[in-house]
DNA sequence: ATTGAAGTTTACGTTAACGTAAATGTTAAA
DNA sequence: TTTAACATTTACGTTAACGTAAACTTCAAT
């Protein structure tokens, strides 16, 4: 149940070099413990924090956008304050995420089209062939 | 009804620098004609692409990738073959933006379930605070 | 005990996507 | 006709996100 990696392991484990997940520290995005040795030690919250890091990355954000997000989750907003902040960023993003939705649903619309009418061409053509 | 532009008027229009059109241009993403003096020509095909370049950009794709999409819709597909396999790269596309689609709509949801918590957890502050 | 794989830090190298500057030509307005 | 704004090419600079290598330590297996 109890589960721990070594840095190595979450570098196959997300498929990227050590170097990568060495350098998403290196600029705060991770900060695992160490044991005796110095030797990192991940465990499901670093694993949790990656597969944010990489699903962020797939949808064009930079790395300084996915830290403010990774802290923002990070630090349990007790304050009332802080958590209304919180709220009010995390609607923000909701926000953004629904737009993008929308812009890519027009975009597939697109390129639906333009295939509506290349297989139409094609179709011609397979006709005059006969 | 002829609309035709500078370069900058380009970099106007989409908000950004001059450096920027030309250096789309030098990775052969756009080939506006040039007049007398050599001064770039744009019109509508260019503004098209340039509205496909900006799009694509937004949702992570690479220049190279949009190089890609650019070349495909430019060169007119004539040839039978060459139709089968736009149309084949096409779809392959579309079904990238599908799942895109998803993953960013689950994304969506995950943010909405934190969201509820937080917003509960807000809730209950605000009742005890009475 | 040795060897090889994996860990560490430090630091320089690389690529994409432009920014910036120099040197020069063109155009429009005063 | 001169001046300012815009155009051109050439070329070096910059930043993000790692790659790669050196020099060293630690661990697991023979």
């Amino acid at each position: 149940m109890n589960n721990f990696y070594s840095i190595s392991d979450m570098a196959d484990m997300f498929n990227v070099s050590t170097r990568t997940i060495r350098y998403y520290e290196e600029i705060g995005l991770l900060k695992p413990e160490r044991n005796q040795n110095g030797y990192r030690i991940y465990g499901k919250k670093e694993k949790i924090q990656l597969q944010l890091i990489f699903r962020g990355k797939k949808y064009g954000f930079s790395l300084d956008e996915i830290k403010d997000m990774i802290l923002l989750f990070d630090e349990d907003p007790t304050g009332r304050e802080q958590l209304k902040k919180t709220i009010e960023y995390g609607e923000r993003k909701v926000q953004e995420v629904t737009q993008s939705i929308e812009e890519l649903m027009s975009l597939k619309n697109e390129m639906e089209k333009f295939l509506g009418e290349f297989k139409k061409m094609l179709a011609d053509l397979e006709e005059n062939k006969v």
